[in-house]
DNA sequence: TATGAATGAGTCTTCATTCAT
DNA sequence: CATGAATGAAGACTCATTCAT
């Protein structure tokens, strides 16, 4: 059943993506995460110390490993970076960065971050991949913007529209523009 | 100064986009308004009413007219339909559709609908433009939602990070990659 | 019956000087004051408001009128000061004055200005009334701060004690212990 | 570093004086007292449990022992009574008294006990030094009554405004006015 | 129709007290 | 005895909504 805390901040989560922060009052988070009102606080001294440990702890990026990069596949080396998203968070979370990205500073900077980094990745697996392209710098730019686009915003989408891409599709799309 | 139910779809419209429609009392809006609280509920008569009516009569996604498609130019074709959303709303506006449509069933389906209708133009435009591509429905199905999410996503994403894409540059790389 | 700004105020004297300010809580203040719990903060945006209001308007001192001196008669000059005290103040809040000096930096202030308000006339009363006193400016002194403490204080040890003090043996003591 | 007992009523003592008894939580005194905060309970059932026993352990009013009259010298005597109150306790349980005697009943009986105790030394010391003021019983009532108010006025005032009246002189005063 | 005082349910937060370990 | 997590009642304050004027 996991810890107090954790059970708090799996509460919060769910809630925050469903109702949004503001509309969720915390005595609605403690009963969902089954503690009692007054726990919440000893752990998060004020509500939105909740949101902010939940942008700090469950939107990670991961350390930039060795990409898997195969000279000549840039589809399938987009693939694999679009499977293995650097980004450890659930399609919740991407919910909330969005949502109160407006609001909150924190989660702002957040989010903010994450697209820099996901297009950073995506140009580096591009040039690896893809070596030709390495030459048209903005065209790679742009490649590289629409990927992460793509990838953070699909989840925004779904929700809203039921309409969901295909990760693959995408990888071997924006490979076959950069020919 | 317009009249007073102007006035105060006004003051929402601002302070909606500003802080999020939870966070925005009644009474400021009144204040900002220049118009007495309790007024505000004999032209709506819930919040809530305000939040519907600005959806309603302040965002218009343009009917699909004659989309200005040049066969053998996809490129330009789409660039010129990048230009801009179908979308006819304010920089507020557009704000308040992406932040409460989470939560607020008019919203999200006024976003669902902006959503559905780029993916129809975008396919469309590009069937017009490329008429080779048109044996592939699957890839030109991806292109158009790429194309769509890439759109919305930078709507959203604009005022956060800052971050542009050149539209024309996105129309040119999916272009490019239907070839 | 009073307006409600009144009415609360009333209210919150009464609670204050029985129970203290920390343990009456603003409902009670409203209940008593036969208002609802909300409209409190239309009047006072926070509790300690009505504190500072009732120090600031109820404990009020008064303009330096003419003082009633009769030179050779200082018992009699003494007593009537004694009777109409400058300090328009009620015995409630004397005892407020008191009790919340050590907490609320408005109150103490207040606490101090009056005391010195007070030695300040007694002083001023002796020296018309009994000219032959100016010479010993100490003793003058010190009569006048036991005199400002007697009065200030008496209310308190009223309440303490049962025990009370008559001002006007108390003004017929102090001009003696001049003579 | 004492016993646990000891080191809560160190601790509550100290934050009693500074912030008043309803203004310190428990958890407070317990980090003050590096003791486990439900430890407190153990050994006083309830919150106002250490303000009584602090009361009750920590103030002494001194029997009263011979007095040291001398006949003829009733302002000496005074001075003597006057330099000191007959409470043996730290400055810390002397605010304590006089914020928290309005609203406790033990803290109001000690203080009141003490008020009496003042009057009653007051008194028995002028009919020793002063016989021939014997005679006016009321007037020896008064002066020792006032006496007792200037003392305790002047130990609660005195942190309050930082205006200290002179021991010596009230003693000299009143002894004065009995002539 | 216009006004803003009135209403009270609901929100965040605190804290005395309990209790399993 | 010691510990500090757990409990929930209560407090300050907010705010959508109503309504007398």
């Amino acid at each position: 059943m996991g810890d107090v805390r954790t059970r708090i901040l799996d509460a919060a989560e769910e809630l925050f993506a469903g109702s949004g922060f503001e509309a969720t009052p915390t005595a609605v988070i403690a009963k969902l995460a089954k503690v009692p009102k007054g726990l919440i606080f000893d752990y998060f001294p004020h509500k939105v110390d909740v949101l902010v440990a939940l942008v700090n702890e469950r939107t990670h990026i991961e350390e930039a490993r060795e990409i898997d990069a195969v000279p000549g596949d840039p589809a399938g080396t987009l693939a694999r970076l679009a499977r293995g998203l650097p980004l450890r968070a659930s399609p919740a979370m991407r919910r909330i960065l969005f949502r109160e990205a407006d609001t909150h500073g924190s989660v702002k900077e957040r989010l903010g971050r994450l697209n820099g980094e996901l297009i950073r990745r995506a140009r580096f697996a591009l040039e690896l991949a893809q070596p030709g392209a390495r030459g048209d710098a903005a065209r790679l730019e742009v490649a590289a913007a629409m990927f992460a686009a793509v990838l953070l915003y699909q989840e925004n989408l779904w929700q809203l529209t039921g309409h969901q891409i295909d990760p693959d599709a995408v990888a071997e799309l924006i490979a076959h523009s950069l020919v």
